[in-house]
DNA sequence: GTCTATAGTTGGATAGAC
DNA sequence: GTCTATCCAACTATAGAC
């Protein structure tokens, strides 16, 4: 007991998010996470209020792990690679466990704005998109900032990207994307 | 065929996607789009056979509209730019009525994969995926061209890029994520 | 900490009048 | 073509026993 506590919860979380991937969040009900765990629909209410704040426990565990990253970013001291680091240690995020996690949220979208759970994540992530476009406000530097994002994680879903390498590429169009234009030089026009 | 049918099929369509685009398609009840046009949910009935059809007729809608592309972007006899043509032609799509619709898709897919309405559309999606990455299969090109439609599609999004030009913005974006890459080097041509 | 049982809602879908 | 009325299934959430 002291030592070792009981690890339902997170089983909860583990179960919950992959089926709110896989099939929306609306979709999954509680009686299925319940049944995929077997047990009953009540000991979910014991460790969750709500549906919701299963996903809201599961968006504080992003929130801190980008707060880190964020605070990490803003101690470097070479301006010149920061959007660089940010986004090689964003990369290591999303290849991880988190990868179900940023893939629903680009995909329940709608679901996620009537939930009011949204917010404490939306911080952060306009902070992330602020460091790789430093600052800028032109619109193409907004746009390639957030398609910069969409690379990490659709690159990394398997079933977008079937080669094993998938890791690496999807960094290596992200940091594209977010490296500064050179001036556009249209040439000759 | 009379002249002039009943345009309550049309209004139904409208309005349904305007909800499904804005809260997601399990959140927005038959009984709300019915309210919305001062019907009854049984009057919804006579038009579309089940809830899921609706979206089916919207997306048959978007399927003749890119055969239509694809069939005249085939026809091309300039195959270098075709990829432009291509992606010229959906970027006025997703400017038109079209864009809820797009962006309707991009933010429920994992509804939409259980809704089996998919496939027909899925198809053409494939097919413009194609062209746009001219064939060649390294996983980086596949990224770019899958981003280079997303950047159409969020680029469009007056929520995402507050500019007027966004429309050109993400063109612009589309476009050079579509252009051959340098670095990679063209083998055996 | 997990159970059974159930309250209370809401949703999709149908029948049949007009 | 649109209505009223209704059925039935499924869901979230709670109460209370063990």
């Amino acid at each position: 007991m002291a030592g070792r506590r009981s690890d339902t919860r997170e089983r909860i979380q583990q179960v919950a998010l992959a089926l709110f991937a896989e099939q929306g969040y609306e979709k999954t009900s509680l009686r299925e996470i319940a049944e995929k765990l077997n047990v009953t629909k009540a000991a979910l209410y014991y460790h969750f209020k709500t549906k919701e704040d299963i996903v809201a426990s599961l968006f504080e565990d992003l929130a801190v792990s980008l707060d880190e990253i964020l605070e990490w970013v803003r101690a470097q001291d070479d301006p010149a690679r920061i959007r660089e680091k940010l986004l090689r240690r964003v990369a290591k995020l999303v290849e991880g466990s988190f990868v179900r996690l940023w893939q629903f949220i680009q995909e329940n979208q709608p679901t996620l704005k009537e939930l009011h759970v949204g917010n404490p994540l939306a911080e952060r992530m306009t902070a992330v998109l602020e460091v790789i476009s430093a600052g800028e406000q032109d619109p193409s530097t907004q746009l390639r900032a957030r398609l910069a994002l969409m690379a990490l994680v659709i690159g990394n879903n398997p079933e977008v990207l079937a080669d094993e390498r998938r890791g690496e590429v999807a960094l290596d169009v992200a940091l594209e994307l977010a490296s500064p234009r050179g001036r556009k030089v249209d040439r000759a026009t």
